[in-house]
DNA sequence: CTGTATCCCAGCGGATACTG
DNA sequence: CAGTATCCGCTGGGATACAG
């Protein structure tokens, strides 16, 4: 933390911020809040590359595909690479970005809560760690190290000083 | 593990195993893959209790809230606590359940998101850890506690062993 | 305060057909 | 193979009004 914010009035003061202005989560759903930029992401992650590969297994048309990663590109969470197999011609495939990368944690969260949900078959879909094979889990804790439940977080709303010198 | 399961064919096979039957994501997306789920999940996990907080807090309308809490409550994330001050009438609450607490990361892990992402005012809203400030962030780990990468993950598709014996 | 019911609209996403 | 364009149905969600 630097001292350029400070903390602005409790929590419990305000109405809505759902602004996505303010609330990180908001904006993160601006991104990634539809189902077809979830699962084409989740594609991504499980190595497929070729739009067809991603549309097919992400179980969505062409048309859905198209739009939606054109919105992931857009938004710097993938790129859009040329690569040349000599002696056939160019094509392209979508892979992570350094901040796509942040959206890993997510589908982790979201495959370890499906995963102890209850299902109809008992066929399934597991994450695991290539290196052991145990199943993967995600740890919520603070820059520091320590682990961090729900009760141990506060929210505050933070703000620029009205005096605060940049740099 | 336990030897119930054997492993399937390898990923690259399959077609779209969209399923919610098989894929554990589709499963939790099917729970919170809406906006208002994740956004009144958010305020549940942020404090707010009372239906008229949460639908205020969330920014989202009476009616919205109303349906979006019942599916919540019915899938076992949440549930409707009658509770009483003395003197007054029984109030209601809205509380995380132990399974709802599988939630939590994933909240964490898009609020980290949106948080390293670019944005308008400088006014924002941060999740820290109560005990030292510091910011939350999640980490993807395996139950035997490596930390994980993408790269460092197998995708597999797991089904009883034809010849299982149970218990 | 804690919801429900109704109307309405925008957006997501499926189906189909068509280009380079 | 890698998309784009068009049509269209469904649902999520806002606005408003109403009930216990």
């Amino acid at each position: 933390m630097n001292d350029f914010f400070r903390l602005a009035p409790p929590l419990s003061d305000r109405d809505s911020w759902t602004a996505a202005d303010w609330c990180p989560m908001e904006r993160a759903l601006d991104l990634i809040g539809t189902r077809s930029a979830m699962t084409l992401l989740r594609e991504v992650f499980y190595g497929a590359a070729r739009f067809d590969d991603l549309a097919r297994r992400a179980g969505v048309t062409p048309a859905v595909a198209s739009q939606r990663l054109r919105q992931l590109v857009d938004s710097g969470l993938l790129e859009r690479r040329p690569y040349q197999v000599p002696g056939q011609r160019t094509r392209y495939e979508y892979a992570v970005t350094e901040r796509g990368l942040e959206v890993f944690p997510i589908i982790a969260a979201l495959t370890r809560l499906g995963d102890r949900l209850p299902r109809e078959s008992e066929k399934m879909v597991a994450l695991s760690h290539a290196g052991c094979g145990e199943r993967v889990v995600t740890e919520v804790r603070c820059a520091a190290g320590h682990a961090v439940t729900p009760a141990d977080t506060v929210v505050s709303i933070l703000q620029p000083a009205p005096d605060a010198q940049e740099g």
